[in-house]
Order: C-alpha cells, then sequence, then structure tokens
DNA sequence: CGGAATCCGATCTGATACTG
DNA sequence: CAGTATCAGATCGGATTCCG
C-alpha cells in the first residue's frame, strides 16, 4: 500500500542492470544482433550489412558485445583470416525484443521526422 | 535474385532509421519510458525513480523524447511549477519491447557479469 | 519545483597508418 | 581479411550557479 510510490510494477532495483542496458542501447549494438539474428557472418559482411558503421565501431561494438556473452567469435586459422561471429544462445534471447525495436524504428521514422520538424519550428 | 547477399529478410534501408534507434538506446531513455509505462509522472518523481541520473541528463533525455513525439510535457501555471509527463500514442506503442528488454537487462544481469569477468580473467 | 546556462574534464569516435 | 595503434576533434555529462 503506502510504498514509495514509484517502482512497484515497473523495474524494482532496475538500475543495477543499466551497465547491461547501456550496452545493448548502444549505438551500433542492436544492429549487430539484428543482422547475426539472420545467420552466422564474418567481420566484412557485418561492415557491409551495416550502413555507415565504421571498421572501428564495428571492432569496438563486437569486443563489447563478446566480453558480455551476447556474440562468439570463432576464429578459422587460415589465409586470408576468416572470422565468423554469432549469437550465443543468451544473445539470441535478445532477438525478439531487439528486431522488434529496429523495426519500430524503421515504421516510425517518418511520424519522428515530422515531429521534430515541428518541435524545432514552433516558438 | 543475385541481390547483395545481406540485408534480404532483415532491415532493408534500416540504418536511415538510426537516428531514431539511438534516441530509444540511449543511456537514460528506456528507463523513462519504462518509468513512464506506468502512470504520469513529474520531473522530480522520475528523478527519484531512475537511479543514479543527474538532472541534467533528465532534462535532455525527456526533451530529446519530447522532440521525436515519445513523450508529452504538460505545464501546470501553478506556483511552485507542476510538470507532468506521459507517453504519447506512439511512445506506447514502445513501451512492450522496451520494457522486455529492461526486464532481459535485470534478468541476465548475473550472467553478463560472470562473462565480462570470465573475459577478462583469460589470456 | 523544474528547469536553463556555463564550465570543463572524461569519453567517444572517425581518419589514418600499419600488420599477420 | 580482420584487425591493432594512435591521435585529434567532437561530444558527453557531472557539478555548479542562477532563475521564475
Amino acid at each position: 500500500m503506502g510504498s514509495p510510490a514509484v517502482s512497484q510494477n515497473g523495474h524494482p532495483a532496475a538500475c543495477r542492470a543499466r551497465e547491461v542496458l547501456i550496452r545493448i542501447g548502444d549505438k551500433w549494438s542492436m544492429y549487430v544482433i539484428s543482422q547475426l539474428g539472420e545467420r552466422t557472418l564474418r567481420f566484412t559482411e557485418l561492415k557491409r550489412g551495416i550502413d555507415g558503421i565504421s571498421q572501428r565501431m564495428l571492432t569496438v561494438t563486437l569486443r563489447g558485445l563478446e566480453r558480455d556473452g551476447i556474440v562468439s567469435r570463432t576464429v578459422y586459422p587460415v589465409v586470408p583470416p576468416r572470422v565468423e561471429y554469432a549469437l550465443t544462445p543468451m544473445g539470441r534471447t535478445l532477438l525478439e525484443s531487439v528486431g522488434a525495436l529496429v523495426n519500430w524504428a524503421e515504421d516510425h521514422l517518418g511520424e519522428i521526422q515530422g515531429s521534430r520538424t515541428a518541435y524545432d519550428t514552433r516558438d
């Protein structure tokens, strides 16, 4: 009853998980996860599939996702090098929600751009 | 047929929507959206409900969400000021996916922390 | 109460060059 | 191919101050 007003139904001690959410919400992570949802991909394939990402940011993003156990990295000892990235089992549990957000962003792009213009124009 | 190999099934011209995804994935946006999913909240209530957020970042986050048409801001001309934030109809369509991610982060916090330790310890 | 404005160190990120 | 290393410019974000 008379409890703190907030965080009754939502997220209890949620904000300890913030470090994790930051990884997912990171500028490129959702695209990487989304891409890997289809199939295993090599570095260059990922780079081509994610428009605008620099090599550096793809590397940084992949390292972060790998460290968190969301993406796995497999190196094949051949020349030239072949490195394949895939979602781990844990990573796959993210796929539905992340895909939903990626699709949401696409679906509402126009509406949001309109809202931005309206916001910037008024006054 | 022989099209570019990537982006057949996933996201087509997705990365124009990146600007939008960045807003959602922003460090605090998901928490704000999640909180407002329960009910309309005042500035101070939001601040209390989101552990660790500074006044500045809450302001910046709310302005961004407002500009994008995800959050509405209602000012009541009273003294002291009363400002209420709520999700717009468009914002409410985000709630399910965002909530899923927030919960995912909580649920997998331990597993991820373990993965990080393992990653940092090896070598 | 709900901000806006400013300062300033920390962090991020793209460009570039180099490598096994 | 799949990176690493480095550096400089841009951005972020906390602390502080002030305001209606």
